[in-house]
DNA sequence: GTTAGCATGTAAGGAGTTACATGATTTT
DNA sequence: AAAATCATGTAACTCCTTACATGCTAAC
């Protein structure tokens, strides 16, 4: 079972997954793909990699040798365990894949997944939002008495948020859906909706 | 300097700044206040009010005999050492105070603040949002090469997120400025902006 | 030549979760 | 009578951050 702390386990396989990479620079993009809640340090990143290697998900390789530097820089590269676990943790659909942290992650990497899975994992964050929408608009009627203007603009605002964020996650389903069939003609932008990069067809990369 | 682990002992305080309460009870206020994160587990609430008593930050009142029952439950209540450290924590303007959760907290009880704390801390808060904002696109801009579909509309909608938070600080800020109540962009058409002579000089962003 | 950033690590410690343990009270 | 939920706690454990330690390389 997928517990908190793979969290990192599995951005590092997803980002060798796409080319080997030397730690700092693995920091450096998972702190670009999650840099709006905390930074990962040195300090859980480097023992991580480690772990990893004793468990034969990555190995080490020779640096690639820049003409000028042969600096020490050790790269990273998945094995076939590795790969193999980043599918299995890719495919489990649950709470755990639905979680603040963990849906962010899955999402970036959801180009090496199934549609199927995408589906199953959209839905389980949107049911997840939406619980929570319902627990606290009901906490609050009940509640409702004695809050601060302050406090209840937190929660308007925290509502709100999360109310947007079921609006992406309902864009996104659609689109998986109706992108079933690859259409081979590029599909001018029809519609004027904002959904950005709305379209998202099935690459398989 | 008010340490990270703070936080729950300024929710605490704050909260029972208002009344006084049990442990359970301020357990479901404070999941309710930042319930949109973690959860906030007994483990971690018990401990710490036990540590406050000691600290003499708190104490044990007589539960309040509601007619039939008389459940054993300690409620607790500030002392003024107590009130004290809230105040100070409270003022505290620094990192400490726009950090994501941190900021949370210390929002919710804005009403218990100054003025000029409050304007400092939003405009803090706003910096800090709009430096991530700042260091992610000029990174993006680098290294945009290989992101894939997926990556890229996640770094999108964050981006978004962060720039509607830009937005609703702004909005905050300037009902502040202008002594209006803090009822920003779900407002109905206001009919005219204040235009007071607002005694605070107009901080520079 | 010296500052800034690249690059890799380790040790200690903090903060909070999970799981365990217990029992009273209200609701169905 | 059972189930839910109120109510309080403790112990072990996990994950991660902070701070320390080291040295190379590019740019000014």
């Amino acid at each position: 079972m997928a517990r908190r702390g793979d969290t990192i386990e599995l951005a590092v396989l997803g980002l060798l997954h796409e080319g080997p990479m030397h730690g700092y620079e693995l920091r450096k993009r998972l702190n670009l793909m999650l840099g709006w809640g905390r930074v990962l340090s040195y300090g859980s990143l480097y023992p991580a990699l480690k772990k990893m290697l004793r468990a034969n998900l990555i190995t080490e390789v020779a640096a690639t040798a820049t003409p000028t530097s042969r600096r020490p820089r050790i790269v990273y590269e998945v094995t076939e365990a590795g790969n193999a676990e980043f599918q299995r943790l890719m495919s489990e659909v649950g709470p755990t894949a639905w979680e603040d942290d963990n849906f962010d992650i899955r999402f970036a990497f959801f180009s090496s997944t199934d549609m199927e899975i995408r589906l199953r994992v959209l839905e389980g964050r949107r049911s997840r939002l939406q619980e929570r929408l319902q627990r606290v608009q009901d906490e609050l009627e009940r509640t409702q008495a004695e809050v601060n203007r302050y406090a209840a603009e937190l929660q308007r605002h925290g509502v709100e948020s999360v109310e947007r964020e079921v609006r992406w996650l309902s864009d996104l389903i659609r689109a998986e859906r109706g992108d079933v069939t690859p259409a081979p003609s590029a599909s001018p932008p029809s519609p004027a909706r904002v959904v950005g990069g709305a379209g998202i067809p099935p690459t398989h990369d």
